[in-house]
DNA sequence: CGGCCTCGAGTTCC
DNA sequence: CTCGAGGCCG
């Protein structure tokens, strides 16, 4: 028996799927499963070299794109930053600085630089004397990808400054993006070769950036604009307009929309203006950067999370388009949360096809009167997220009535309520088949016991196949199970239940995110996780207890006591443990590096240091002390002479330090 | 008690 | 990404 059919078809499917990924920048498919079907192919020709042929994907360097890249982790995080809708919000955003800089005792006016907002790819540039080094995207903000050789063939990156002065380390950032004339001509060209034409030219440059081979990035036409330096050593800068002028003085190239502006209202006007020029700029742009000036400033400013609190984004209002509302339906979330969405006759909006959108409930739906029937306003949201934004009255066709929420829960028809005060309709039943899916769904995901190989698709299969019903079920699938599913092959069965397999050892803040408790997100349950170390401490809590964890208070310690109380909640939670899933917290994570906070400490007997010294040192490691021993001591410092706290600790299986313990506790955590 | 900030939850596209 | 809401600080 020949496997020549089953090679053409993956080579098919990989050809197809990376179409997708690298010219539309809109991937068919998870990287894992392109890996799995990519490794099958290499695979079949490993086994008959016959089947290789010229054109195969396998041969291809580094077809598997999702680790072609190296990460790279920025020397300073690349910030994001708050929006400005309108000019209300600029306003107020000049109005916080003002109460800022006040508060810091800073009563100059503030000035402020106004940057064209390019709509391209956000990247870092490293030079080391003067040379290029390298460059990465700016992923995560964090630690982005190493796109550096294709970096080089962007015609506009200086390789180096010419300046035999240069600073031994500049990391800039800048905007790589595609002239809309280049973009145009380069799509005639491949009209003109019977090549697909590309959609928009922010999703080229995207792709393009990210090619394996840099002579394909050679060959698109990218440009950069440069609008900030991350970190340099030995120059400071009094504000941000003189470190622009330095990168332009070296080659980097800066946007020429860019002014200086002693009042809000020069701001307001110029975002006017730059709207005005967008549509005949010569590449595209998103709104107006805004940012305080003086360097000094921004660091009275600082930030917050991740938006500096001394730089907005007006944006320009999104582009709209119209269309049908073909119909409103509603889904039953994991917590219960029935989440209405609009169908809609399919229209481009922004590059995209859009099919759908949320309505989020039933206030926002009356809010915007929209109903099933009308001709609706669609927007992306940060031009991603697409949205409705509201009827277009005059379009109303006769006798459309307004929506109304079910009564009955479209998944298990039990009556639906709306508690006071809240927004959303809910369905109460813990065992609606809806809210089991979800909560399955959620229990496989990345932040959870991420589960690879086992999708949103197979999990509702093998729901719906009466298979799995709750998340520790998924523990007793076996590859036999799996491989009776038609589509599904050895390999993947295998695949998928070894990483089942492999999910037991999440670490317990994972796992105790994945069940789903109400209002316990991946932080909540990564605090909690620290703080009572092991299920059986947690079930055992009270809501008093619970609430101690840092950033819980009684709305949420209510909910995961009564979480924990729910008959069918515990026998999940026994059954998982029997299963081999781990509920406890490894003995590295209690001793990681600055990981005591939120780890609570009760101290006993004589010690060679003074007790408020120790004390201090826990709680500037982040530790917190508490007077008396509890199921929720982390651990009892046991000096010389302890008593009765000694012994509680040990009947309660508190962990117990001794003085050396915890000195070498705190320097493991410094 | 009010205002800010952080977190949770649900989400769209292919 | 965005909205809503819980938590906490002043």
């Amino acid at each position: 028996m020949s496997d020549a059919p089953r090679a053409a078809e993956l080579r098919e499917l990989l050809r197809r799927h990376n179409h997708a990924y690298h010219v539309l920048d809109q991937p068919t498919v998870d990287d894992a499963t392109y890996d799995l079907l990519l490794r099958e192919l290499q695979s079949l020709e490993e086994a008959d070299p016959a089947l290789r042929t010229a054109d195969s994907p396998t041969q291809r360097v580094g077809a598997a794109a999702s680790t072609a890249f190296a990460e790279i982790a920025h020397l300073q995080p690349m910030l994001s930053l708050a929006n400005a809708r309108d000019i209300d919000e600029l306003v107020a955003f000049h109005e916080r600085v003002v109460r800022l800089l006040a508060a810091a005792g800073i009563d100059e006016p503030p000035t402020y630089v106004t940057e064209a907002k390019i709509d391209g790819l956000a990247i870092s540039l490293l030079y080391r004397d003067g040379v290029f080094e390298r460059g990465a995207t700016r992923g995560n903000g964090e630690v982005g990808e190493d796109v550096t050789a294709n970096l080089r063939t962007v015609r506009t990156l200086p390789l180096s400054f010419g300046d035999p002065q240069a600073p031994t380390l500049v990391e800039v950032r800048g905007e790589i993006y595609i002239p809309r004339a280049a973009f145009d001509r380069m799509n005639d060209e491949r009209a003109a070769h019977g090549l697909p034409v590309y959609m928009n030219p922010r999703n080229t440059a995207a792709g393009s950036l990210r090619q394996i081979d840099p002579r394909q990035t050679a060959t698109r036409p990218l440009a950069l604009w440069c609008y900030a330096v991350g970190v340099l050593d030995g120059v400071a800068f009094a504000s941000h307009h003189e470190a622009l002028a330095w990168l332009g003085a070296r080659g980097l190239p800066i946007n020429p929309l860019t002014a200086v502006h002693r009042s809000i209202e020069s701001v307001v006007a110029e975002c006017a203006r730059i709207g005005e020029l967008r549509p005949s700029l010569p590449y595209d742009i998103d709104g107006v950067v805004v940012k305080v000036d003086a360097i000094a400033m921004q660091q009275a400013l600082g930030s917050v999370g991740r938006d500096p609190r001394w730089a907005v984004a007006f944006k320009f209002p999104a582009t709209t388009r119209t269309t049908r509302l073909l119909d409103i339906r509603v889904n039953v979330g994991r917590t219960g949360a029935l989440n209405p969405y609009a169908v809609l006759e399919a229209v481009e909006v922004g590059g995209v096809t859009v099919r759908m959108a949320t309505l989020h409930n039933e206030e926002d739906i009356h809010r915007k009167d929209v109903r099933v029937g009308d001709t609706v306003i669609v927007q992306r949201a940060g031009d991603v997220i697409p949205q409705v934004v509201g009827p277009v009255l005059d379009l109303r066709p006769d006798g459309a009535v307004p929506f109304a929420m079910p009564e009955r829960c479209p998944a298990c028809s039990e009556p639906i309520v709306k508690p006071d005060g809240e927004v959303q309709h809910r369905c109460l039943n813990l065992r609606c088949p809806s809210r089991g899916l979800e909560l399955l769904r959620h229990f496989v995901s990345r932040g959870a016991l991420d589960i690879e190989g086992v999708g949103d698709k197979l999990v509702a299969r093998l729901f719906e196949l009466g298979l799995i019903a709750r998340p520790s079920d998924l523990y007793r699938i076996t590859q036999e199970q799996l491989e009776g599913l038609d589509g599904f092959k050895e390999r993947s069965a295998a695949n998928a239940v070894a990483s089942i397999a492999a999910s037991r050892g999440r670490p317990f803040g994972r796992v105790l995110f994945g069940l789903g408790i109400p209002h316990v997100g991946e932080v909540i349950a990564q605090a909690v996780a620290r703080h009572f170390g092991t299920v059986d401490r947690l079930a055992a809590a009270s809501a008093q207890e619970v609430a101690d964890v840092e950033g819980v208070g009684s709305v949420i310690a209510e909910a995961v006591v009564g979480w924990f109380a729910d008959a069918d909640n515990a026998a999940l939670v026994a059954d998982l443990v029997a299963l081999g899933v781990n509920l406890e917290l490894g003995a590295d994570e209690r001793l990681a590096v600055g990981h005591l906070t939120g780890t609570a400490f009760v101290i006993t007997g004589t010690l060679s240091v003074p007790r408020a010294e120790l004390e201090a040192r826990i709680v500037a490691a982040g530790g917190k002390i508490a007077g008396s021993v509890s199921a929720c001591t982390d651990y009892l410092v046991a000096g010389e002479a302890a008593g009765s706290k000694l012994a509680k600790a040990t009947r309660l299986g508190v962990a117990v330090l001794d003085e050396a313990g915890i000195v070498q506790l705190l320097a493991a955590s410094a």
